[in-house]
DNA sequence: AGCACGCCGACT
DNA sequence: GTCGGCGTGCTC
C-alpha cells in the first residue's frame, strides 16, 4: 500500500512545516493534493492543517513522525496561486506559513468535525462524496483546481447574454474612458481610480465588472448547467458598514450573478457558505472586507479596492498584512487589472502613479445631475466662540436646514461624553490605573472607560484624593455635542452614530438606514459616518475639532486628516443642489483657519497637496521613499523590553540599512505591560527583505523575557 | 500559541 | 493535605 510523506502548514508560531505519514486506506486511494486540507495530530491534540509538499525526504527520525488522521476530500484543494500568495506574504511579513493560511479559512472549515462543513457544501449543491464517490481514474487523480459542480449559473442555452447582466446607465466620458481602461487591460495593470466623491466610481467598477465577466463568458462558450462562473471579481471596502449598501447596489444591478459577502461580521455558517461558493467558483463577485484578499478565487479576473488609502486595509493584529498590497501582488501574479480607487490616493500609490508605474484614470465631475463640490469653508474659533462645541455660524446652518427639511451631519472624531474627568480643587484626572491614558467619561452609562484596554469603572461621586464632590468633564465627545443639540434644537431628531451607540450587532445598519428614510435630521458621529454612506437628504455637514491632528507627532497624521475631512466633506450634497439652489454646505471649526491643510480642503486640491507632503516626504527620507520595519517589544518593566531591543540592534548590521535607536513607546504603559520599539529603515525593499530575513533567525535564538514582533511596512509608528 | 510538567505558597 | 501561581519545554 502506498505511504508517502506530506509537508503540512498547521497555525502555531513555530516557523517551520511539518512532516506527516500518509497512507493509502485502499489501492485506489490518490495521494492528498498539494493545497488539499488534513487532520492531524499535534502535541496532544489534533488540528487541520494545509498540505504544502510531497516529499519523501525528511531529517527526522521515522518514530517522530505521526500518521495523517484524515484528509477533506470533499473540498477542492487550494489552488497553485493560494499557496503562493500566502508563501509570498508569509515571507514578506516574517511569519510562519500556516499562520498566514489557516485563520483566514472560516472555522467550520478548520474544525475536527466535518458535520458545518459538509453542511455548506450541500447547501451550495454539492455533496460530500467521502462515503460513495468513486476515483474516475485509477490513474490519475482529479486535479481539481477547477471545481465541476455548479448549479447557479444554469441558464438556457446559448443566449446572447448568459449572464443577463442587464442595460447600465450612461456614463459620462471619463467614467466610459475609465470602464474601457480597466476592461480593456492586457495583463497586469494596476489602475489608479482618482475621482472626487460623488464621481461615480462604483458605477466605474460595476461595468468594468460586468464587461470582464461577459467577455470571459463569450470566450467560454455557451453555458451549460454545472459551469463554474466564468471570471470571478473581488471588490475590497474598507469597512463591514459599507457591505450592505454596496451589495444591494450590486445585486440590484446584476440580479443574476451569484454575489457573496466576505466579512468578519458573518455568522460562521454564512461565511463557510460563501467563502465556498468563491473557493469552488461560484461565485461572480466577492464584496468583502481586508480579509477577503486571502480568500480563494479560482477564477479571479479583476480585483477593485475601493478608498484604496483608508487605513482599514491595513490588519493591526496577528499577521499584519496590507491587503492593499497583497491585493496588487495577487493581480501581478496572475497577470489581471487591479483598480485602486480614491478621492484622496494614499502616497504610496499616489507616487506609483506620478512615476507611471501605475495608470491614473481621472474622473473630476460628481456624476448626478446638477451635483457640484459641496463649498468648503472654515469657521475661526477664535473670532466665533464656541457654546456647547458649536459655533453660532454652525448652528446658524444646522437651523437653516431643518428648516428646509435636509440633513445635517456632525463630524467630531472623539467617541464618549468627554476625554477626560477632572478635579478643580486638587488637580486629579482620571487616569487609567492600568495605562497611560485617561479614562473617557460615558455619560449614558455612567462610566468611566478606558479606551485602551477596556477597563470600567463608575464615576465616582467625589474626587478619590480629595474627596471635593464637583468633578468636571473637560473637553467633549460625541455624547456630549449630542447633548448640547437637543438644548439647542429641542424639535430635532437627533441621530449619534459612534462605536458605542452601534455596539449591537444590526444596531449599525438599523441606524444607517434610518438616516437613509430621512427619520433623523442631525446626525451627530465618528468617521464611522464620514465613509461611503450615501446620504441623499444631507446637505450640511459641520466638522468640530479637527485640530489636534495638525500638530501630531505622526508624520501621516495630515495626509490621514486631508483624506478625512475630503470624505466626509463629501457626505454632503451628493444628490443635487440644496432646497435654496446652493451646492452641498461643509463648516470646518479651526483656530487654525489659514492653515495650508485647511486652505487644500477648501479648494479640493489634493494635486497640490500630495505634491507638497511627497516632497516633505522625499526630503525627510520617509515612506514612500523609504521602507521601514518594526520591532516592538514588551516586559513587565520597561528595561525587559529596553534591553531586547538594544541586543537586537547590535545583532546584525549590513549596508544601507539604518537601525535606529530603541525608544520607549509613546503610550508606554498599557494594561500594565511596558512597551518600546525599533526602527529599521532602508531605500530598498529587496534589501530590507533580506536583512529582516538574516536578523529574525539571529533574534528567536536570543534569550529574552521580552515579548517581541515585527512588523513591515508599519503605519502607525 | 497551546498544553503539559514541575516545584513552592495560602486555603477548604 | 490540595488548588494554583507562572517558569520551562515541546510540538513532525
Amino acid at each position: 500500500m502506498e505511504q508517502r510523506l506530506l509537508q503540512v502548514a498547521l497555525d502555531t508560531p513555530l516557523h517551520t512545516v511539518f512532516d506527516y505519514r500518509w497512507k493509502a486506506s485502499s489501492p485506489d486511494e490518490p495521494l492528498p493534493a498539494i493545497g488539499q486540507l488534513v487532520v492531524v495530530p499535534f502535541g496532544r491534540r489534533e488540528a487541520v492543517g494545509v498540505v504544502v509538499g510531497q516529499d519523501a525526504q525528511t531529517d527526522l527520525q521515522a518514530d517522530k513522525i505521526k500518521d495523517v488522521i484524515a484528509v477533506r476530500r470533499q473540498l477542492p484543494p487550494m489552488s497553485a496561486h493560494w499557496l503562493a500568495l500566502c508563501g509570498f506574504a508569509a515571507d514578506y511579513y516574517q511569519r510562519p506559513l500556516g499562520e498566514v493560511m489557516l485563520p483566514g479559512l472560516p472555522k467550520n472549515l478548520r474544525a475536527l468535525s466535518t458535520v458545518a462543513l459538509d453542511k455548506a457544501l450541500k447547501a451550495l449543491g454539492r455533496f460530500a462524496p467521502e462515503a460513495k464517490a468513486k476515483p474516475k481514474s485509477k490513474k490519475k487523480p482529479a486535479p481539481a483546481a477547477i471545481p465541476d459542480a455548479d448549479s447557479t449559473v444554469a441558464s438556457p442555452a446559448a443566449t446572447p447574454d448568459p449572464l443577463q447582466l442587464g442595460a447600465a446607465p450612461a456614463l459620462n466620458p471619463s467614467q466610459q474612458e475609465a470602464v474601457e481602461a480597466i476592461a480593456g487591460a492586457e495583463g497586469f495593470a494596476p489602475l489608479l481610480l482618482y475621482g472626487v466623491t460623488g464621481s461615480g466610481k462604483t458605477e466605474v467598477y460595476l461595468q468594468a465588472a460586468a464587461a470582464i465577466l461577459r467577455r470571459a463568458a463569450d470566450q467560454a462558450g455557451p453555458p451549460h448547467a454545472g459551469q463554474p462562473a466564468p471570471a470571478q471579481i473581488l471588490v475590497l471596502v474598507p469597512e463591514i458598514n459599507l457591505t450592505p449598501q454596496l451589495e444591494g447596489n450590486i445585486r440590484a444591478r446584476f440580479p443574476h450573478l451569484n454575489v457573496v459577502a466576505l466579512h468578519s461580521g458573518l455568522a460562521e455558517g454564512e461565511r463557510a457558505r460563501n467563502w465556498l461558493a468563491a473557493h469552488l467558483g461560484q461565485a461572480h463577485i466577492v464584496l468583502g472586507t481586508r480579509l477577503a484578499i486571502l480568500s480563494s478565487l479560482p477564477s479571479l479576473k479583476l480585483i477593485v479596492i475601493d478608498e484604496e488609502h483608508d487605513p482599514s486595509y491595513k490588519q493591526q493584529e496577528g499577521l499584519r498584512y496590507s491587503a492593499r498590497d497583497l491585493a496588487v501582488w495577487r493581480a501581478h501574479q496572475l497577470g489581471i487589472p487591479v483598480v485602486l480607487g480614491s478621492a484622496t490616493p494614499s502616497l504610496e500609490t499616489w507616487q506609483h502613479a506620478q512615476a507611471g508605474r501605475y495608470r491614473r484614470l481621472e474622473l473630476r465631475q460628481r456624476a448626478a445631475l446638477q451635483a457640484v463640490l459641496p463649498s468648503v469653508k472654515v469657521i475661526d474659533m477664535e473670532r466665533d466662540k464656541p457654546v456647547d462645541g458649536l459655533t453660532s455660524t454652525l448652528i446658524a446652518a444646522v437651523r437653516k436646514r431643518l428648516e428646509q427639511g435636509e440633513q445635517s451631519l456632525l463630524f467630531l472624531n472623539r467617541r464618549g461624553y468627554a476625554p477626560v474627568l477632572a478635579c478643580d480643587a486638587c488637580g486629579w484626572i482620571s487616569n487609567c490605573m492600568r495605562c497611560d491614558a485617561f479614562m473617557v467619561v460615558h455619560r449614558p452609562e455612567r462610566r468611566l472607560r478606558c479606551h485602551h484596554c477596556s477597563l470600567e469603572l463608575h464615576i465616582p461621586r467625589a474626587c478619590p484624593t480629595c474627596g471635593n464632590v464637583d468633578l468636571q468633564p473637560l473637553g467633549r465627545g460625541t455624547q456630549r455635542v449630542e447633548e448640547g443639540l437637543h438644548g439647542i434644537f429641542p424639535e430635532a431628531r437627533i441621530l449619534r452614530i459612534d462605536a458605542d451607540s452601534t455596539r449591537l450587532k444590526g444596531s449599525a445598519q438599523s441606524a444607517f438606514d434610518s438616516v437613509h428614510r430621512g427619520e433623523v435630521d442631525i446626525l451627530i458621529g465618528t468617521q464611522m459616518v464620514a465613509k461611503g454612506h450615501d446620504f441623499k437628504k444631507l446637505t450640511l455637514v459641520g466638522v468640530l475639532n479637527p485640530d489636534t491632528a495638525l500638530f501630531s507627532h505622526d508624520y501621516r497624521a495630515s495626509e490621514r486628516l486631508f483624506a478625512q475631512l475630503m470624505q466626509v466633506a463629501g457626505r454632503a450634497g451628493r444628490a443635487g443642489l440644496s432646497a435654496d439652489g446652493s451646492s452641498g454646505e461643509v463648516l470646518i471649526q479651526t483656530r487654525y483657519p489659514h492653515h495650508p491643510l485647511y486652505q487644500a480642503v477648501i479648494r479640493h486640491d489634493y494635486d497640490g497637496f500630495a505634491g507638497e507632503l511627497l516632497d516633505e516626504r522625499r526630503q525627510a527620507h520617509f515612506p514612500p521613499f523609504m521602507y521601514q520595519a518594526l520591532l516592538r517589544a514588551e516586559g513587565r518593566e520597561l528595561e525587559i523590553a529596553m534591553g531586547f531591543l538594544k541586543e537586537a540592534a547590535t545583532l546584525l548590521d549590513a549596508p544601507a540599512i539604518t537601525i535606529n535607536e530603541p525608544i520607549p513607546m509613546t503610550m508606554m504603559r498599557v494594561a500594565n505591560v511596558e512597551r518600546a520599539q525599533l526602527l529599521i529603515e532602508c531605500p530598498s525593499r529587496p534589501t530590507l527583505q533580506a536583512f529582516l530575513k538574516e536578523w529574525l533567525a539571529l533574534l528567536r535564538q536570543m534569550k529574552t523575557r521580552a515579548r517581541w514582533s515585527l512588523e513591515v511596512d508599519p503605519v502607525d509608528i
